[in-house]
DNA sequence: TATAATATTAGTAACGATTATCATTATGGT
DNA sequence: ACCATAATGATAATCGTTACTAATATTATA
């Protein structure tokens, strides 16, 4: 995560990407919190300090800092893209009937990496791991 | 993959769903192909059946075989769906440049599944395992 | 500090995939 | 054949996301 303002500036200079207050308080906000919140929620969080700031304005500063890869999208079942502050690549679990969605410190086995090279003819850059079930609120009969 | 007729009805009925002629096409379309088209593409090929059939139904359609276990539906950064009709979880590749989609011949190890339940609260039921890369067509220096 | 060149914004309209609505048609059981 | 109910086709509505545009802000340069 990275919290260095400069840092931040280069990695959007880099790309001809200025560094403005709505910039910023877009990657504040999604820093701030450990959930992986959609767009609106991240627009709403954000007009309570810029509150003419557009929704508009949120998804193209989404897409920029995306590029700067200052963070990740996630895209779900809900047809509905999540953003996540954390760009390195970890596992997450997805809850099948509220949405929501964790983090989960798990990574691939390299040798898997390497035998799905070797499965296929495309050339492998990335992968996503998610496992999918109830979060202990939805679950029917939980014991806590 | 279920190719007979009875079992079809049967999984349907269960659901209280019926059987028609615009449902048995759908799904003999989907089955037809190895690729992972989206409710476009199944559209257009149930047309040369059924001219008069609507996008709607085919949606609806997707939908209810999908309940009936008769397909699996796959989200993708596209946000668009696509569908299956392998059921059985394995893992894809995804093209990032022109979203082809692969079957991988691989799963996931029965260790990772269970350090996953260990290291969440989540009852994990399931899980999704993607790798994104380019394929042959759009490999730029290809060796073929 | 003025000025020009360019990037960014807010506001709003447009888009595309998917869903809902509804009158008509088809199906299955009696 | 008749009735109850499910499914269809056509179309309108929905919703997340993108594109457009005139106004504003930022940066570089003189």
């Amino acid at each position: 995560m990275i919290t260095d303002q400069e840092e931040i500036s280069r990695r959007l200079n880099i790309k001809g990407y200025r560094l403005t207050k709505q910039r910023l308080a877009v990657l504040k906000v999604l820093q701030s919190t450990k959930s992986h919140p959609d767009a609106n929620w991240i627009y709403e969080k954000v007009r309570k300090e810029i509150p003419q700031v557009s929704l508009g304005t949120i998804y193209r500063t989404l897409g920029i800092l995306k590029e700067a890869g200052l963070l990740r999208e996630l895209n779900y079942a809900s047809s509905l893209s999540h953003y996540d502050a954390n760009t390195e690549n970890h596992a997450h679990v997805v809850c099948t009937n509220c949405g929501r969605i964790d983090d989960l410190p798990l990574s691939l086995p390299h040798k898997l990496e390497v035998q799905a090279s070797k499965a296929t003819d495309f050339l492998i850059a990335d992968h996503r791991l998610e496992f999918y079930g109830l979060c202990p609120h939805c679950c029917p009969s939980s014991a806590d």
